[in-house]
DNA sequence: ATTCAACTCATTCTTTCGGGTGATTTTCGC
DNA sequence: GCGAAAATCACCCGAAAGAATGAGTTGAAT
């Protein structure tokens, strides 16, 4: 139970959500009302335009979000004046990946394996799979070492 | 793309045409007449959640794509000119201890519980009791945010 | 001498981390 | 299309960390 749905799971619930709903909405829509308040049919369509806006805005982020660290990665880095260019030599050097590179970045913020995995829309297994292989490539133990290599690193 | 479904893409469709199959059961259930009368109904209603859905969709990447550009600004932040001297400024506002401090300075090594204690030749259970009294000063919640705060405020 | 803050340590309990393994899926280049 | 790398997720298990208490010990300062 403390274990988030699984992604099957989810789009299963989602599809039999996606139907009631549908079947409420035809009902309230249509006058073939057996076992609905017809005049509630305006309510009916707010909530039906809420849940798909709402998932529309997940599936959004979802898609999108992966991509924000990849840019981070991408771009070129115009401070240049402490630090020259750390980044890109020392993530090729140690092959450090994009979405590794993004768990570090939550990571140095503090926050759980939960809270990053929430933050990158993955599993908290996932999460732990890319810690254990930065652990890996950063040669550290903890993930205070690693906040501190990453830091010292430039990479954060 | 155009290629094969992936199974993400696949359990979607799933999820769609399970509710809709849903749907489709109950109504002819209900009433099998509406099918003949208005079925154009059903595909109105389809529409407006594809249009719901891509509304949804392009509000979450409006919403995404801000964040591309503030992460961007905020990571090429390399640790500047540290101030001198804000220790006992931070130290005494936020009543922390010497003792306290030490084990602090230790944390932000990266060290474990165990490491910590030996280096500051006490038992584990103190250092966990410091710690404690640690999180609340610093208001934090697990160690590597006390690692961050500690860095930010120039206590380390 | 008494008060008080800091330091110390213990116990119990729960949560979180981390190691290890195996597996499937996705992406990307060739 | 194929293969390799990357990414994702699950499961188990032990270790570490943290929360919540209670309590004993010091060393001043009043």
């Amino acid at each position: 139970m403390t274990q988030k749905l699984t992604k099957i799971q989810f789009l299963l619930l989602y599809g039999l959500a996606l139907g009631s709903l549908l079947l409420l909405s035809l009902m309230a829509w249509s006058n073939y009302r057996f076992m609905v308040i017809d005049h509630a049919t305006e309510l009916y369509l707010l909530l039906i335009a809420g849940v798909f806006v709402s998932v529309g805005i997940w599936v959004g982020l979802r898609w999108s979000a992966p991509t924000i660290i990849e840019k981070m990665v991408l771009v070129p880095m115009p401070t240049s004046a402490v630090s020259p260019e750390p980044n890109q030599q020392v993530l090729e050097h140690l092959g450090i990946s994009p979405r590794e590179l993004a768990v570090l970045v939550q990571l140095s913020k503090g926050l759980s394996n939960d809270e990053i995995a929430g933050q990158l829309f993955v599993s908290t297994n996932t999460v732990k799979t890319h810690l254990a292989n930065l652990y890996t490539k950063l040669d550290v133990k903890r993930r205070t070492q690693g906040v501190e290599k990453a830091r010292v690193l430039g990479l954060v």
